[in-house]
DNA sequence: CATGAATGAGGATTCATTCAT
DNA sequence: GATGAATGAATCCTCATTCAT
């Protein structure tokens, strides 16, 4: 029987292992829990309360993982600049023309993007905080810092591009700022539109315009 | 007559129209000091009373002409929007070419931002609780229907531009689209770089980008 | 014509009578405007606003005439129990049977507690606050002691009833307290009942029983 | 078999019960707090941390066991109304004469009351504002009906008492307001003069006068 | 470790009162 | 005298955080 078997499991005697595995699937529970939370409710009005109650523990338990609420936030900002990283770095490295590249980078990131739909806004309310400059230094420099790499990436890309003949000579910075720009644009109007078929048709175009501007 | 004329030259103690302008420059500059606090806090943590010391007035005064917090939101969001309609008003109806004509809206748009500065934050903070629905119905409505009425005579200009040859065809939805998230999107960069010189290069590059991909 | 004569009208040179007399008569208009506001809301909840507006004057009318919001509730108790006080003034000393008097004073008093029917609301809770001695001395000592000059005449025409063997021989305290007791207590069952027609036969029995109660 | 004894004598962690009990215990805490201070400040100038204070706890304790200021007067209405139909409710039930019954009731209400003291200010606040209609038709409601309740039994005894030729002829209706009005009555009596020897006094005469008015 | 009852700092809002016009 | 705009003390209520169990 199933059951039997599962009671009967190999349990590791290498508790510290495990409990760290739990502590991080906890964790990880509170933040899926703290992003469901905030995205329905704004980053300030979303209670602690209603973060347990959603991660099914108890009020006093989200405090054994974070130490205050801001922690939580920095936990999420973390996270999807994590994810985003982590996304994106095999692409940059895959063996594919620069336009290509470029073009299954922004498909990538638009597809990201509508499917972390409500969380975009807690990010977008997060990213407004440290651009205010809320957490004096440290986070804002971690959000300049994941945006400098990234466009340093899409330099490199650029610069591909224009080396072996398949992009125009242009400003790099500028157009790689303006590919960026155009991302988070674009993730904003499908906020404001919720229309998935039609901004599936406003993607194509708008990637196809993009590459039209930057080509030889 | 004399007397007929010094009677219809007396000014009556008709108070209301010079009350009234005094109630405007009164909610203005409560409104004006609101977008200061708030850009600079948040619009959570932006207190009533920061408002009240930054305009200068009593705590009791603000709610002589917002009946609350909320409206004082309402308030930014519709003078805000206000403000970008009219400006750009007379934009569509000039008579320039399509081409000039869409330079001169990036450049007016970005212009506009850039000197928004940290209000930008603030519209950005109220655009998402609007996007998030917690002014239900409302205010979302208000800003789609801006944005609506903004593609829209994006799309008309496109359509002129097309007919007299000088942009390509193309899904005009899709291209319109693509222009407000350029803007959107170069807002947020700036946020994240207050870099002018930079931004003006980054601004030029985008500009010229975008008129490529849909030139003929 | 009227109007002409009205304007032509003779103003008494001797202002200061005819001053007091206006004062008079705008403190009795805010009073006025005064129980009706506090009738409806409360004495806390009614507001001096409401009350100017009520009486159709401005907020700082008000404090021309009283020099505080506490001052409005003196001014009305005061008010409830000099009407209260004349009214039964003449009836003690008529010239009729012990038992006709008492007969006579019940039903004025209810007559007039049904007449001041909402604003009887704020006189209990005028009232309230004076037995809780919120008034330090002052107030409390002016119901007490007009409670106890009423019941005193009623004791007197209980005397005077026994001496002429109308009444039969009772604790004379115990039954004017009665009787007061007995007039308060109807006036709130009215309170709560608000049906005139019922009340009115509730009355009747109420007098005959009471009588009866107290006969020889 | 002691195991399976041991087995059934374990209390299980089952905090519920003991957490329902102590909620209410606290409620009823809150409660006693609450009349004490508001019989002493009145319903509007009594404030929360006042009752938290009394009550020996934290103002935001208050929250965690009543939603708001006016759930609390809810509570205390409903708690004085339940309190008063329980004590009588055996009485209107026992095996006496109309006579009686009719003599221990009075005495009982007039002992309840004296016994409830200053709370009698709170009850006579909060049914004002029922009366005023405050609590729009909820509350007048509740009160009322108990008022109607109330009377509804009193005239059966009556009824009762005319049947077996204990009481005379009479408008049962208006003789069963008359009494309660007399209760009322007095307790507002001992508001105002609380001396509780002379109103033993007052007590004993009223009740004789009273029925001596319906006796046959 | 988990929990949720208890807490009080903090902030929106109300309204009696003042005072310049 | 009359007015109502301005004021800030006062108060209800929320919610992040703590801590005893």
């Amino acid at each position: 029987m199933v059951v039997f078997e599962e009671v009967n499991m190999y349990i590791p005697t290498d508790w510290s292992v495990n409990t760290q595995i739990n502590r991080m699937d906890k964790r990880t529970q509170i933040i899926e829990a703290a992003i469901k939370v905030f995205a329905q409710k704004g980053l300030e009005r979303g209670k602690i309360a209603d973060i347990a109650k959603e991660a099914g523990i108890g009020k006093g338990t989200v405090y054994e993982y974070f130490r205050s609420k801001e922690e939580i936030f920095s936990a999420i900002e973390q996270a999807v600049m994590g994810e985003m990283s982590t996304a994106f770095e095999e692409l940059f490295v895959s063996d594919i023309s620069p336009t290509e590249k470029l073009i299954a980078l922004m498909e990538e990131s638009l597809e990201m993007m509508l499917q972390m739909g409500d969380a975009l806004l807690i990010v977008t309310e997060i990213w407004a905080q440290a651009a205010r400059g809320f957490w004096h230094g440290h986070s804002t420099t971690a959000l300049a810092t994941m945006y400098d790499d990234f466009r340093e990436k899409i330099v490199a890309i650029l610069k591909d591009g224009i080396v072996c003949g398949e992009f125009r000579s242009m400003s790099k910075d500028g157009v790689a700022t303006l590919l960026m720009a155009f991302m988070d644009g674009l993730a904003w109007q499908y906020m404001l539109m919720k229309d998935e078929n039609r901004f599936e048709k406003i993607k194509q175009e708008a990637i196809r315009s993009f590459m039209k501007g930057i080509e030889k």
